[in-house]
DNA sequence: ACCCTCCCCTTAGGGGAGGGT
DNA sequence: ACCCTCCCCTTAGGGGAGGGT
């Protein structure tokens, strides 16, 4: 004769409530093996427990109980065997979307302590070599299901020539710089290493540019756009071409908006008077 | 200004359901940017696609609605820092114990499998070297409250002296098996390599054993060991001490019940008439 | 056709109230 | 002290009904 163990020892044993209990009885997926019909009391048998654990295994993975009661009703070692495999399908597939989903939290993370670092974000003029890159042109007038769209056609050209690198830009033209519409790009690209060709190559020319860092909210990046003009003027300079924007797609959340790093960069030339 | 989108625009380009975007404006998670006091229609702005975007992901990965809100909430870079940091530690619990999980079904499944494959259940007689193990004695009666704390000493052993393999085994005396209590467990233990040292060690006995594969449920263990002793019997051998059971931890259900794969051995001589 | 606001339903229990030995 | 049976509450929406442009 096996002991029998009341609702609170079962509870005890394996840290889970009277309540997970009685609920489990009610749906009929862990039933005690002997109730008492003058008391009603619920007793459970040693023979129970390697069940219990593993149900509990299957709730830790995250499946429903609708789904665990299906392995407790499997009728043979075939409908088991074949019910854990799919299980460990399914668990594969939610641990790689884990895992995913911590790399994007990984990115989010450092971009924040990036922007946090503010130790670079004065105006200086810089010299850049010319880079190879792979970019789409956006007609105008440019929205941000336009360039959703573009973005996400970029990613698959990435895919396709298997580039992992994470540095885009946007070039915005000159005139609608002065127009204050900085969010009509012309393209919209990524820089790519120089060996690779595809029919969406294009080359950034190399040069002198005037840069600056934008590091806060997206609606602020005007503010870094004429503090960069104002530096060129009164340090004797002329821009002679559209603006650039690098950034990486990782955006964050900033108490008072959305923001990423953003370098914006002007070809200059020294104006002489 | 910026384009207008309806809900199911944002439904459709997120492939989320109307619902959702009704229940997120509902509890504050994410509002419309504007709605029309006439209609009460729902209008968003391109500018909060990328927040939608992360709070998917967060959700994806598990998180509530109530701890994502709080991010969309955060008041600066250094709460927004703090907040993902913690999200990314949880969710490497999370995977880690998705892992472990994913682990033990693994487990299930050779188990399953090995149990299906019947080509070994025949008894025979075998040599057996002798066996360094750690064991613990249970003293009587042994009841499955009694068997499981023992094995849960038994694994802190394990891990104390850093050994991973998985072979059980529990020693019955012969005078309860013939009274029919195959319960009643005088030592379990697992098989341990032969450097180890420790104060629960033990020698498992060499020598000739008349071996048989139990492999269904366990309310027929007794089947086997009947069939067992017969063959002892029948082919002039004689019991001379213990019966051992080994086993590995992985219990599986067949449909009619809990089973795992048990090797019973009879430490036997050859019976001269 | 697309949008709105109720309203009822689900899952996996938590937290009692009220009563029994 | 420990057990029982209601009963009400929560999360994250799904699936309508009924009505408006």
């Amino acid at each position: 004769m096996q002991k029998k163990y009341k609702i609170n020892e079962i509870a005890g044993f394996f840290k889970i409530s009277r309540q997970t209990l009685i609920y489990y009885d009610d749906i009929g997926l862990f039933k005690p093996k002997f109730v008492d019909s003058e008391t009603s009391y619920r007793y459970y048998g040693e023979d129970q427990f390697s069940n219990l654990r593993f149900i509990l295994i299957l709730k830790e993975a995250g499946f429903s109980l609708k789904e665990i009661r299906e392995y407790t009703k499997s009728r043979s070692p075939e409908e088991s065997l074949e019910y854990l495999e799919e299980k460990k399908r399914l668990l594969d597939l939610k641990i790689k979307k884990m895992i995913e989903s911590k790399f994007t939290i990984g990115k989010k993370i450092s971009e924040i302590k990036n922007i946090m670092k503010k130790d670079d974000i004065e105006p200086q003029i810089i010299y850049l070599e010319p880079m190879k890159a792979i970019g789409i042109h956006i007609e105008k007038p440019c929205n941000y299901l336009k360039y959703d769209k573009t973005f996400s056609d970029l990613l698959n050209i990435k895919e396709e020539i298997n580039i992992q690198e994470d540095e885009y830009f946007v070039r915005v033209s000159k005139e609608d710089i002065i127009l204050g519409k900085t969010m009509e790009v012309k393209i919209l690209g990524f820089v790519a290493p120089t060996h690779c060709n595809h029919k969406n190559s294009l080359e950034i020319e190399g040069g002198w540019f005037a840069s600056i860092m934008h590091k806060d909210t997206w609606d602020t990046i005007e503010e870094s756009y004429e503090k960069l003009l104002g530096y060129i003027e009164d340090n004797g300079y002329e821009v002679v071409g559209d603006s650039i924007e690098f950034f990486n797609e990782v955006i964050v959340h900033l108490g008072k908006g959305e923001g990423s790093t953003t370098q914006i960069v002007f070809p200059v030339k020294y104006h002489e008077r």
